[in-house]
RNA sequence: UCCGCGAUAGCUCAAUGGUAGAGCAGCCGGCUGUUAACCGGCGGGUUGUAGGUUCGAGUCCUACUCGCGGAGCCA
């Protein structure tokens, strides 16, 4: 007797084993002939193992026949081929033991479908449903590949801070970290006293952790890092979560080109393996979800990613004939609407853009020699526009300065920032993919909120 | 945060300002190596909240709450 999974079941190799199969139950369908049929399932594949029941089971009439949705069973039993249509295997049991029942009147899931918006509702039952499932064991997959392709590549994993006392990139997008009591903070001068707190300082959770990770790429070469990243900014959209996944890699001697060839390289590794090693749950996704999810994909996979300076992209959207809802000239930022034309209908591939004025790019990406640009490249792909942001940073210390001072910062306040480029300073360059974007992009999914299991925004953190 | 749409049974949705319904699910019965099974019966409602207009409001008006879509910000 093997305990095995379900997705071993199903498959032919396991026809005439003896095994227990450990799961919950789909659905039961009774037949007068005296057995019934349940549907298992165990997380481990998309599809469901038939279980049948003979009327000959001790428990048959008080426990079996009285099996319902969500119930959790274990079945000892023997794997056959399937006389019927629609599985090539099933299990005979001969045990079935009901472990808890789910009580049909309140259980919320039903065999049916139900919208996303109510299964948000009961996110703690929702991996239980085929959707979630496979966005459960695709998350999964993308993590793996995220750690097997820098791992393959020599890159080092390393664990940069949730809780960060500098106050990286500007204001309001940042969640407070506090033991003060709210009721009766500590004051001086009418203000809060952030000395008496836990870290005698402001502290917040952290939006990035590309400054940390900049200096173990600074010693230790090729690097990423691979956590939870928090906004407070109030977007609700279906693109913006307040707590979301991020990997952030940095490497030290490389330049622009060579952080373009990586983020390429990384994004179709990533697409290949959901293809290959989640085959079943993708063409649920392509079934039931998006129809267009593989022609996405094979394009993305198949085409070189076209690389274009930002300059020459305004030129394209200027002589598009095109009225955009927000005007297009060389120095103002590329909005949605522009992005996902270049990518979508102008060159109809994913499109790397570079090079961006300087004033609209955060103060580390590395000016260039025209003193107007910066090295930034943001990989736009189609369907969903931006994924990932990464840029050449700026390892010259005069130049790092000035362009705090420009962006109304103060270096005092980035003194181990700067030491990276005071000590030892090379070229070097990182990029950022956010996980669940990524999720949105293989699966066709078309709300953030369904691809993360706990999702928080604004207004909501339940579960 | 701005603009738009919505909220009715457990779920998905109907209902000219005039007695709140259907399908699914549930329960009971029937039938069947079934496949989102099928057939019959039964139970199920403070129509999101608070006001207002009206002889009469699920329906019209106001505010609020929540959800969804679009935009901004961004990953």
């Amino acid at each position: 007797m093997d305990k095995i999974t379900v997705a071993e079941a199903r498959r032919v190799e396991a026809v005439g084993r003896q095994v227990r199969l450990r799961g919950w139950v789909r659905t039961r369908r009774d037949s007068k002939g005296g057995f019934s049929f349940i549907e298992l399932n165990d997380g481990s594949c998309q599809g469901n193992v038939q279980v049948v029941a003979p009327g000959e089971l001790g428990n048959y009439e008080t426990e079996v026949k009285h099996l319902h949705t969500g119930a959790s069973v274990v079945i000892d039993g023997e794997v056959k081929a399937s006389p019927a249509k629609g599985q090539a295997t099933e299990v005979l049991a001969s045990r079935v033991e009901r472990v808890g029942d789910a009580d049909a009147e309140s259980y919320p899931l039903q065999k049916k479908g139900h919208t996303f918006e109510f299964l948000r509702t009961i996110a703690h039952l929702r991996p239980r449903t085929n959707t979630f499932g496979a966005i459960a064991r695709l998350r999964n997959q993308v993590s793996k590949s995220i750690h097997d392709f820098f791992q393959e590549q020599g890159f080092l994993y390393v664990h940069t801070p949730i809780v960060t006392a500098s106050d990286c990139e500007g204001g309001g997008a940042l969640f407070r970290v506090t033991t003060i009591d709210p009721d009766s903070p500590p004051k001086v001068d009418g203000k809060v006293d952030y000395t008496k707190d836990f870290f005698h300082k402001p502290a917040y959770l952290t939006v990035s952790g590309q400054l940390q990770v900049e200096a173990f790429a600074c010693s230790m070469g090729k690097v990423y890092t691979f956590g939870p990243t928090f906004r407070a900014e109030n977007s609700n959209t279906p693109r913006h979560l307040a707590e979301f996944w991020m990997v952030e890699p940095e490497m030290a001697f490389f330049d622009l080109t060579d952080d373009m060839d990586l983020a390429e390289a990384f994004l179709k590794r990533i697409i290949r393996d959901a293809l290959t090693h989640c085959a079943e749950d993708m063409k649920f996704f392509a079934e039931r979800v998006d129809k267009e999810v593989f022609a996405r994909l094979e394009n993305v996979l198949n085409n070189p990613f076209r690389r274009v300076p930002y300059t020459e992209a305004v030129d394209i959207l200027l002589k598009a004939g095109k009225t955009w809802e927000f005007p297009v000239a060389w120095g103002n930022d590329l909005q949605s609407e522009h992005e996902r034309y270049l990518t979508e209908q102008h060159f109809k591939c994913p499109v790397i853009l570079y090079d961006y004025p300087r004033t609209l790019k955060p103060f580390y990406m590395r000016v260039n020699d025209d003193g107007k640009t910066v090295r930034a490249m943001d990989v736009l792909v189609p369907g969903v526009g931006e994924i990932i942001g990464g840029s050449q940073r700026e390892e010259r210390l005069d130049i790092l300065e000035e362009r705090m001072r420009e962006q109304g910062l103060h270096p005092e306040g980035y003194a181990w920032y700067l030491d990276l480029r005071r000590y030892g300073t090379v070229p070097h360059a990182g990029f950022g993919l956010g996980l669940e974007r990524t999720i949105l992009f293989l699966s066709g999914m078309a709300n953030i909120r369904d691809v993360i299991p706990f999702p928080r925004t604004p207004g909501s953190a339940e579960f």
